[in-house]
DNA sequence: CGAGGATGGAACACTAGTGTTCCGTATCGG
DNA sequence: CCGATACGGAACACTAGTGTTCCATCCTCG
């Protein structure tokens, strides 16, 4: 998953070695690359959605649930890089496999619902942000000498504040104040 | 730069069509693969440096820059692909051409000596949150029927919200406030 | 110990992409 | 109008990756 995650076209004798088996063996268990792939991304939505009810997010306020929701699946590592990268693009039946984006875009209506989430955002651009800032401390954890705590706390900080609605009596040098539409 | 931004690893028999050349004459102005790539990345560098420069980074306050900045580069189209895509993870010379690195760098410095950009971000963070913010907005204004123009508008709230230091009197629910570390 | 299953190395044919050469054609400037 | 230049199609050899088959080895359970 490590490795597809990243290099979605590596080649299968590179994912068997990294797997630390033959390629025979890989062969035997998924004949052909497509059949990885299904199973791969099959078992991305099952620790997706593992995760996505770890967090519980019908539970507290709708942006405290996604913060939590986010700390679930950042630990899912690797699966991020798959759900991100091109391997989800070219697999249309999916896109995280409906029922957890309903999960997520019925929790953002819940947010705005009660005012913990920016209305500015639509549930579609919330999910977007979600897993590019997932993704993106994934791999500053990895290619930045930091820690994968460090950076769940940036992303959680930054995820935080991108979501919150502006504070009515904040700093307004306007910028963000006026969202054009 | 499109179709290489969308799938590095496209054959270079797509690119010339979708170039509207012969595989021929493309073959003719870069010889081999390796040499298309490098003039794109170069192409990518020079657009985000103009980009950068008519952002005018170093007006306003810190924030407010990064934020016109954003708008530029938004501008850029496909070429947020390319920089965020596995084409710049395979160039290790690059990580965006030293000087653009250290100019976004010195933004995010001066942005936390002057209050507007929350201190326990660190700029490389900044980095990786402008870069995969913008990558996300770009697919979500291809890949959901809306306009570039709302994508924008919800990138930079976003981005405005993530950067800006938490105001020190409002609702804190915890979460956010005590960043470890 | 011995049978059965799992493993993985070796070799194979096959395909897609690459880089190259050659040559006919179109286009532009004098 | 003609020559120079750019274009691009066709064909080629070459490589890397794929999917398959075959067989030797190892491990485990009876």
């Amino acid at each position: 998953m490590q490795l597809l995650g990243r290099r979605p076209d590596a080649p299968l004798s590179e994912i068997a070695s990294a797997a630390e088996v033959g390629r025979t063996t890989l062969h035997r268990y998924y004949p052909d690359r497509a059949s990885l792939v299904d199973a791969i991304s099959g078992e991305a939505a099952v620790r997706i959605s593992a995760a996505l009810q770890r967090a519980g997010l019908t539970e507290g306020d709708a942006r405290e649930a996604l913060l939590r929701a986010s700390r679930e699946l950042f630990d899912l590592g690797p699966v991020l890089s798959l759900v991100f990268g091109p391997l989800l693009s070219d697999r249309p039946e999916w896109r995280d496999t409906g029922d957890v984006e309903a999960a997520l875009v019925e929790v953002v209506q819940r947010g705005h619902a009660d005012d913990s989430i920016n209305p500015a955002l639509t549930p579609l651009w919330v999910q977007s942000l979600l897993w590019s800032m997932l993704y993106a401390a994934d791999s500053y954890a990895r290619d930045v000498a930091a820690s994968r705590h460090q950076a769940l706390a940036m992303v959680l900080c930054s995820l935080d504040g991108a979501l919150r609605p502006p504070t009515r009596l904040s700093s307004s040098n306007g910028t963000n104040a006026k969202v054009q539409q």
